[in-house]
DNA sequence: TAGATTGTTAATCGATTAACAATC
DNA sequence: TAGATTGTTAATCGATTAACAATC
């Protein structure tokens, strides 16, 4: 299954709650497809490969349709999660109230200098030599690697070895993980980079924005 | 020019950083391919798009190649950027090191409550009031968007009035944004979501990782 | 030269979109 | 029923890869 249909599943999910809180009760393929910027073909194809179903003339139901995607997502058991690094943006992460709704939690955040924001009511930030046996311990499956690019590949390693399966990097480096390891890449400096390519090119050429 | 293949363009420009300081003068498509994860192909495909070219069997020059990615990237011209919200992730933003080398710099923040982190030596945060004044008259054509998803289309609005081009939208909500106006998603939450997926989907059913 | 690598074209692959029969 | 929407198949589109002639 193709990691951009799963992120569009994400993204119905999200539109849904949206179209709840509004007090749609059903939607239609197009009503979604609009909320996310994508044709209604796209929709029905991406539900019927998860053999997600509507009414032939009624749409899809919200709740029901929410509550399998977060089955389909996962979303609906809850999933800790740690953080390698505590500096800006592992600190920053570790406040983030965004993962809370998906139903993700930061445990605890490790770094060398683990002195770094050990306060009472958050999360722990413990010794970076401590994360291993914490993974293995608490069965962590997910860490978020948020260290200098120097360090990265040995935190993604330490985390392997203590059962991660999956990788969230924010270092501008591409990690050596083992066979399935999943690792996703949040690069900062090249969003802005990309960004400002497209701004800059000359829009008449027919080149420009995709 | 797709997207993707400029992503691909701004990862061969960190690999030839890293190659550089190697010690390397020239490099082979297959270098790079190993690098940043594709195929040769990919590389001199990507490369004979921008004219980009090489000697028939010496390869690349690592600094004529570097020189021409940072012209076409625009990344050997200074970028200036703002960030609207400074809470825990504007924040992190305002202090991450990893821009400086892409040549861009955060000059301004802005929140509505323009007391946090007023500190000297570090960058002003200002009242929000004064975002499109300050976009319009230091001409800054790019912003990030750090604030609660609630505010996240108003901010935007305030940025394209004050003539900004491109933003950065950390907020999980699709931007409506006028024509020609590049927007960037960042979703946290969304990112660990799909790692979460790939991990708990069951390997052996040939699914899986893509 | 012989061998290796580029640059480019053609083939392949996968993802998106259009179309339409089924049907509520 | 007539009209509208789904579910699915076929067509299209674009991106990636393979292959190979050119050539250093």
């Amino acid at each position: 299954m193709s990691k951009h249909t799963i992120i569009r599943l994400s993204r119905y999910k999200n539109a849904l709650y949206r179209f709840e809180s509004l007090g749609f009760v059903k939607v239609f393929s197009d009503n979604l497809a609009d909320a996310i910027g994508v044709t209604p073909s796209q929709v029905r194809k991406d539900f019927s490969m998860f053999g997600l179903s509507g009414n032939k003339r009624g749409g899809y139901k919200v709740d029901e349709l929410l509550a399998k995607l977060n089955e389909i997502l996962g979303t609906n058991k809850a999933h800790n999660v740690i953080v390698a690094g505590a500096g800006n943006l592992g600190s920053a992460l570790i406040k983030y109230k965004g993962f809370e709704k998906e139903n993700i939690k930061i445990t605890a955040a490790f770094d060398i200098d683990h002195s770094k924001g050990e306060r009472a009511g958050e999360i722990p930030v413990k010794p970076f030599d401590e994360m291993q046996e914490y993974v293995r311990q608490n069965d962590i499956r997910v860490g978020i690697i948020a260290v200098p690019d120097m360090a990265a590949q040995h935190v993604a390693d330490v985390m392997m070895a203590g059962g991660i399966k999956g990788i969230l990097n924010f270092a501008p480096i591409r990690l050596r993980v083992d066979e399935g390891i999943v690792v996703n890449n949040v690069n900062l400096a090249l969003e802005l980079e990309n960004i400002i390519y497209f701004i800059c090119v000359p829009m008449g050429s027919g080149k420009g924005i995709k």
